[in-house]
DNA sequence: ATTCCACAGGAAGCGACGGCCC
DNA sequence: GGGCCGTCGCTTCCTGTGGAAT
């Protein structure tokens, strides 16, 4: 065993940059968020009947990814059981994701495990659980607020039943109190909402706006001060980090990430970081993003774009729609699959250009036509070795265009 | 000024599929 | 289980068009 021990001590002795990387993951907690006092006020002042037994109004949360709506719920949720506690009133909070958490029974379920009910993962019919959970809840007295992170993404998928079910189990409780926070990136989603479920969830809106260059700064100063030890980080790149996630409408995940993948590169070489780090910290995320796109595209956008890159590979000036519709028909005759239209292809390629994969512009060349100009900005090779790695496609692996010629 | 290329991209409709309701 | 409906991926048919060539 001392084998394996001395291999990990050897990695664990090795000067990092980090103090504790943690600390710039986007699901720590802190204790202070800057720029979103009067947010996190706000939601107090709405709980606060929780603590005298009461039942605070519901909530809606909006705003846009990254501007701060998880945390500042869950660091006002934490704050609210600590005081329950010295006050020695029951809050109970509940964080779930509806991203996770997808149905309803599943959300009951969660909520009800919360306050140890031994509920299966499946079998149960629904009420069951519903009933498990009311008399969880009202066992004795507590308020409970749960809180409903990414609740767009259930709504339409019989999801209206989990708030129309939590929305009603007041009147079905005796003792205790439920109130409901939701949150959502999306600002219209209530316009989908059954009104009933609407008036009840949004007695109050709170909006979280995009943080600014300047507000992200303070942000990343304040974690980057414990996270990243001192005098291992050169003094522009900070402002570096700002500016590039304030251009992308303002998302602080972004400008976290792009500081701990700065700081992982530059650890890698054993230097402190600095703004070059940032600029291939931004391409390295950037590309990240683009390769997990490509590996769950559909079959038929992944030969569509196999054979944009088959054709850049040899000649890699722009190239045409018909161009690519001819590659593609011949790739997609040599690995058996359904040969589409080319009116679909445009389709295809127009979805290919929305997702940032490829730049595909509309052009005329007079004479010659009008069609779009597509060319690609990122690296070819990663791109063609995921799209290689999907099964259907691994026969094209060799497949060179220069040596076909015929038809 | 006109022509005409090589497509773009809208409209309509079709078949397959999944969910829902009786 | 069967009928209904909405959605998705796709085809067919179509009209529209910027500008080099004539």
């Amino acid at each position: 065993m001392e084998d394996s021990s001395s291999i990990f001590d050897k990695l664990l002795e090795e000067d990092g940059i980090f103090e504790n990387k943690e600390i710039l993951r986007p699901s720590y907690t802190p204790n202070r968020l800057p720029h979103r006092s009067k947010q996190v006020n706000e939601i107090a002042r709405i709980l606060v009947p929780a603590l005298k037994g009461e039942t605070p109004s519901n909530i809606l949360i909006y705003g846009k990814t990254g501007t701060g709506k998880t945390v500042a719920v869950k660091h006002v949720g934490r704050e609210l059981e600590k005081k329950g506690e010295e006050l020695n009133v029951d809050c109970s909070v509940i964080y779930l994701n509806c991203k996770v958490v997808d149905t309803q029974y599943r959300a009951l379920a969660h909520i009800a495990r919360h306050f140890d009910k031994d509920v299966p993962l499946t079998g149960w019919p629904t009420d069951q659980v519903y009933h498990e959970l009311k008399d969880a809840l009202d066992d004795r007295k507590k308020v409970a607020t749960i809180m409903l992170d990414e609740i767009d993404r259930i709504i339409g998928k019989s999801g209206d039943d989990i708030l129309y079910n939590l929305s009603r189990i007041n009147s079905d409780l005796e003792r205790s109190k439920v109130s409901i926070i939701g949150i959502s990136n999306d600002l219209k989603f209530t316009e989908v909402l059954d009104p009933r479920i609407k008036s009840s969830l949004g007695e109050e809106d709170i909006i979280f706006p995009p943080y600014n260059a300047d507000q992200l700064r303070d942000i990343l100063q304040q974690r980057a001060e414990r996270a990243i030890k001192e005098g291992a980080i050169n003094s522009e790149v900070i402002p570096l980090c700002a500016a590039f996630a304030a251009q992308e409408h303002g998302d602080a995940r972004r400008a976290l990430d792009l500081l701990r993948v700065s700081g992982e590169l530059a650890e890698k070489n054993g230097e402190e970081i600095r703004p070059e780090h940032v600029r291939k910290a931004q391409e390295k995320i950037e590309l990240d993003r683009v390769l997990e796109v490509v590996r769950t595209l559909p079959t038929q956008s992944k030969v569509v774009l196999l054979a944009i890159v088959k054709h850049q590979e040899c000649d890699r000036n722009t190239l045409t729609t018909g161009e690519v519709y001819e590659m593609y028909k011949k790739l997609a005759r040599k690995i058996d699959i359904e040969t589409l239209t080319q009116r679909r292809i445009t389709d295809l390629i127009s979805e290919l250009d929305m997702l940032g994969i490829i730049n595909a512009v509309v052009v005329s060349k007079g004479r010659y036509g009008r069609t779009k100009e597509i060319s690609m900005n990122m690296s070819i090779d990663e791109i063609q070795n995921v799209l290689l790695t999907d099964y259907r496609l691994q026969n094209l692996k060799d497949y060179c265009p220069s040596t076909q010629t015929k038809l």
